[in-house]
Order: C-alpha cells, then structure tokens, then sequence
DNA sequence: ATCCCTTTGTGAACACATGCACAAAGTGAA
DNA sequence: TTCACTTTGTGCATGTGTTCACAAAGGGAT
C-alpha cells in the first residue's frame, strides 16, 4: 500500500481530540507528580475517563510517540500536547465584566498553572473601576482597546450581563481579538474566524433535569426498555 | 385541530438535540417577551445560532408542534419543550463548597428563572458555616445527607477544590443523588445511572488556545492548504 | 538470535449527527 | 374549489466520532 505521507503529521485534528487533549494533559500532570515516568494507554485512559483505543487514536493524530509493548513516556507526552494546545506560550486573558463570577475566576489559581494569564480585568461600574482584585486594578471598560493593546491580551471572557455581551463582543473582535469565552446567556454573532465557546451553567443543569426526570419516569412509570443508562461521564 | 396523538413520541431523543433544547427555550422566552406570538423555523435557528433544518428536525423529536406554511406557536413550543426538558416542577440544587465560585452561583439569579431553586449550601470551613448568602445558611458537610434528604435534594453542585470532589461525590450518590453538575478539575467516577455534567473553564480556554495557535501559525508559517476555517460558534 | 509477552497504531465497521432538498400540508386569495 | 405561496417534517447522502480487533513493533529473557 502506498500508505500516505508519513512525515506530515496530519495538520487537521479532529475538534473533539482536541477538547480530550487537556483531559489527558491533567491526567499526565498528576501522574508525574506521582512519579510515574511511563504509562500504558489502558492506564492513562482510565486516570481520564475514556476508552482507551480513543486514547490511542487521539494521541496518534499529534504523531507516534508511544512505544508498542512500553507505553508513553509522562513527561515526553506532556510537552507533545502542550506544544499541540499552545501552552508553551503564555496567553495573556482580560475578563471583561467584575462582578459575582468575574471575581471568581479573576481569584482562581487554576489557570495560571496552566500558561494562562489575566492580564486587565474591566468593568463599567465606577463603583468596581480601581478596586484590586488579584492583583490587579480594575480598569474602565472605556479602555477596553488601550488596555488590551498594552497587555497583549488575545482571548477575552466576557461575564457581564447578557444585554452587554453582544455590543462588548463585537468591541474585542473589532480591535482584532479572535478568541472569546462567554458565560452570559446569549448567542454571540461573530466575524468568520472568531472562536466562541460558551460557559451556560443554566443549560447544564437543565440537561441534567431532562436526565433526572426520565429516570423518575422511568421508575415510576411506563415499560422499561432495554435501553442502556448514561454512562456517568459527560461529554 | 386534534393536534397530534401520535402517541408514540419517539422516547428517545437524541443527547445532540437535548443539549440544544435549552438554546431554543432561551430564544423562545426572548420572543414572548417581545410579544412575538408565531415563529418561522428560519427565524428561531437564526436566534438561537444553528441551522433552520437541524431545528426542525430537533423539534421533530418532540412531536410535531409546527403548522405548515405559518410556524410555530410561541408559547406553545416553550411549554413543550419545558415539558420535555422537565422545567414544569421544579428542582432543589445544593451547592457543595461555598468559596469564590459556589458564591458566585448562590448569588446567582438565572437559576430560580428556570425551574432550579437552591435549596441548600455546604461546607466544610467553621468559618463559612453559618454565613447568610442568597438568604440561605450555609450548613455543615457533615449534615449533607440530613440536609438533602430534609429539602428533597435532587441535583448537587459541586464547587470544592479538587482533592474533596471525589468522596462528596461518593457520598452523595450514597445518599440517592443521580445528577450531579461538577466544577472540580476531576474526573468523577460514578456507579451506573448517575449523569454527571462537567464544566471546565481551564478546558475551554485550552481549547481557544490552541485554535488561536493555530490561526497564528497560518499567517505567519506555513502554506495554507485549502481548508476552511471553524464558524464562530462554539459547539 | 529466537521466542514470548506487552502494548501501540490503525483499518474497518458501526453509530451518531448534520444539512440538503423536496413532498406534504397548511394558509389565504380569488 | 382552485391556485399560488409558505413552511414544516423527513428521506437520504454525507460527515464526524467511536469502538473493535489485530498486525506490527518493541522489550526482555534465554
Ligand atoms: N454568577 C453565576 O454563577 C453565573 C452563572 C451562570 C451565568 N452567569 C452569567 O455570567 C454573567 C455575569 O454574572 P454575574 O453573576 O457575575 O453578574 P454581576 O451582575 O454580578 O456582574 C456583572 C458585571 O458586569 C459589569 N458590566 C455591566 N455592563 C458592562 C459593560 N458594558 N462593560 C463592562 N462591564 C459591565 C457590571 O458592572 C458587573 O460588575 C451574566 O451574564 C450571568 O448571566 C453567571
Ligand atoms: N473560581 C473559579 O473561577 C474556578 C474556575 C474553574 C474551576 N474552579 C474549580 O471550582 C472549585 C471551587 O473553586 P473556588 O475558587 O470556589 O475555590 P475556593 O477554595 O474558593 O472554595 C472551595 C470551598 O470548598 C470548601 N470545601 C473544601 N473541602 C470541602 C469539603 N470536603 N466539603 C465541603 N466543602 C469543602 C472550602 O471550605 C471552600 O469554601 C475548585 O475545584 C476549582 O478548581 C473554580
């Protein structure tokens, strides 16, 4: 067989490979710290609640970096899919909107660990603009484009109340930002390659409630099918 | 008109179409208020960010609520899909962990709006236990299971640090529990039956990074093959 | 060097999700 | 009633993701 360009590692990862990567990574992270040099993909697979030929399959898109009848080398694993999510760089973030949520993420440690920085946290309250937090000064969402051009900033998350999202959203992406994370309830419309991804806590407790309520009907009521459950794991 | 009754409604709609379900509701809710009485399946895909056909056949699953040649009943369509998505009782939430974030999601008001009440705080620190937020007590771990059992508990939050979420999962499926939404960077595991529902911030923003990376090494490297970008949305 | 054991990397079957395109069903006007 | 027009609901093709199952590759023992 011809076999297909085997240099080439195949520049198009699947989108839910790359949404696994940072699984696998936070597996990896805690295995090392365990002093776990080498790991089995039957083993690694487990520490991230997946299939393992997934695993396998996932991990073969960055290149081939097992070795058959060892496993794959901790440390050497965690640089190949750093290197692949870009988190050898460090990002610079701005959260745009300080109030009950914005102070929680701008407080939390985890992203830090990871090369993620918040580097401008902005809001429009006069009563929140100059308060330190983290930190870091709250800054006035009038100088928003300064503000990101200075720090460098190049993915924004957006936690201010939905009616502002829109209009602050087309903001970031005019002064050239292509990255958004988003946890106000709306749908944002973006310019071709722009990344939107969105954080709704009200659509995952009402998937949950859809789950929960079928199994009650399910007790309750009407004939069961043979019909597996869920697996526990989501998505 | 004597509507459906086809009373076989397909009893198994599609994870896909579930975790849609949500984003059409919000849409929906936004045009009622707006006095909007009738929609076209091309006017709410465009609101609710997705594909008129993906629509219609989503709303397929539920029954067939549409009228050809005019659309569909506003109101009408909310109700069902509430019904579907269980939004018609309504369901007590305890949040486990009230730092930064469990604050943040007590204080928060988009929960009640669907039908989600808080019914109870947890934690672990002597400090916070006996805090007034959200009009709530926060209670002591250790009367979790008394708790839940006393407020009907049926879907558990969990806002911990990592290193607690395991075992609070542990007892609070014990307890009976079989949703749980999970904020902890865990992955949990669960005996069969019980969903669980991860969000991940420190995952989403490795995902925009290493799409960011990517757009990145388009314009500056390499040779740009003929492939077309990701739309804006996320997924 | 040969053999046995383990584990990777992947072809191929299957399962699930998306989107086009159109017949069927409804509205409203004449 | 008939006709023109709109919009739903869905069959079908296509695309994406998952899983099985195994040949090929490497390690280590003899
Ligand atoms: N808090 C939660 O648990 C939670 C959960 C799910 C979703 N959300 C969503 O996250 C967003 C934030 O929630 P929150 O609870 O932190 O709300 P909040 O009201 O506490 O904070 C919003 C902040 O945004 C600021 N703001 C308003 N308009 C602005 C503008 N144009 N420019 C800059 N800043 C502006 C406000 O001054 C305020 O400080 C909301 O869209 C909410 O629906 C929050
Ligand atoms: N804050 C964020 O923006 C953010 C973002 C992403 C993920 N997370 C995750 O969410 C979780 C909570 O984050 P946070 O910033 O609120 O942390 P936090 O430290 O502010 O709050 C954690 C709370 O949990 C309580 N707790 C600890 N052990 C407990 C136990 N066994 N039983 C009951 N309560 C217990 C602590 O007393 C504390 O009040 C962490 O796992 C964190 O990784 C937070």
């Amino acid at each position: 067989m011809i076999r297909r360009l085997p240099q080439a590692r195949d520049r198009g990862i699947p989108e839910a490979t790359v949404a696994r990567l940072p699984l696998y990574l936070r597996a990896l992270t805690g295995m090392t710290e365990r002093g776990v040099a080498t790991v089995s993909s039957e083993d690694l697979a487990l520490a991230a609640g997946v299939n393992s030929a997934k695993l396998r399959k996932d991990l073969s898109h960055l290149g081939s970096y097992g070795t058959r009848g060892v496993g794959y080398d901790v440390e050497y694993l965690i640089y190949q899919i750093s290197r692949e999510l870009g988190l050898t760089q460090d990002w610079a973030v701005a959260i745009i909107g300080v109030g009950n949520l914005g102070r929680a993420l701008a407080n939390y440690g985890g992203f830090v660990s990871r090369g993620f920085r918040i580097a401008a946290l902005l809001d429009a309250d006069p009563e929140i603009v100059g308060d330190r937090i983290a930190g870091l000064n709250v800054e006035h969402i009038d100088e928003l484009e300064a503000v990101m051009a200075r720090r460098g900033v190049s993915i924004v998350v957006i936690a201010t109340p939905a009616a502002a999202a829109q209009q602050l959203c087309d903001r970031v992406t005019a002064a050239g930002v292509t990255s958004i994370l988003n946890f106000a309830p709306v749908v944002l419309t973006v310019p071709d390659g722009v990344d939107v991804r969105k954080v709704d806590l009200s659509i995952e407790l009402q998937i949950l409630a859809f789950h929960e309520q079928r199994k009650a009907d399910r007790e309750s009521g009407g004939p069961v099918m043979a019909e597996e459950w869920q697996q526990g794991a989501s998505a």
